[in-house]
DNA sequence: TTTATATATTGCAATATTACGATAAAAGAA
DNA sequence: TTCTTTTATCGTAATATTGCAATATATAAA
């Protein structure tokens, strides 16, 4: 054995696992932090700020794509890459979720 | 080489990394679901709940435990988790971030 | 066309994760 | 003490991830 057992949970909680899961390495938080930083689109200097070659890098954006968190497009010969809105949008609402059963929370118990 | 060189990046890169990567995995989403629903800590009835032996649930609830997620309180011969606050306010805060900085975005560009 | 530049893919080694049976540890009940 | 219950740990097999050199692909420039 060893495989994930994912067919055993929802679609949902296999979906958050899968955001979550791409925030889960370093290089990728850096990756979504330095987008965010120079507030557009870079190509691919993150490879120049990153301390990885170049096929690592290229994997971890395809990751980060995969799971709906960042954009690419085509540019030329480079290739523009973004924030996607739109799977941050998911994960937030998965806390904000959390922070509202947490305030309504009657025990406190450890 | 295949280790993760989390050496080369910051301790908040990294913490952040191990709070999204202990979320990564649907059957830690579904412990965290639990907890929030059951508005009380429970005990090794998540075993119950889960699609998964007794063993393998022990060690997701290690590693929650592990990051900051979740708490464990002794309770006689059973063991009472609930979910730990601070640990969620620390990835609230980073994806609070990333929403500020996303409105603050000039350009659409992907 | 050839050359240069930017990015992706392949293939593979090193390492990490997932899952579980077997077993251990801890505490209450008999 | 022994038995039962609950949870953790060990050991190990299956699988997944990480990282990079080599190579492929695609486009622009010369």
């Amino acid at each position: 054995m060893g495989a994930t057992k994912s067919d055993q949970f929802t679609k949902e909680q296999n979906d958050l696992a899968s955001l979550a899961k791409a925030l889960g390495h370093p290089a990728r938080i850096a990756i979504i932090e330095y987008l965010l930083k120079v507030d557009s689109c870079i190509c691919g200097d993150i490879v120049g700020v990153l301390p990885l070659a170049q096929p690592t890098v290229s994997q971890h954006l395809k990751e980060l794509k995969n799971a709906g968190l960042i954009k690419g497009n085509i540019e030329g010969t480079a290739i523009c890459y973004c924030i996607d809105e739109e799977g941050f949008e998911k994960i937030k609402s998965f806390f904000d979720h959390v922070t509202v059963s947490l305030s309504k929370k009657k025990f406190d118990c450890c």
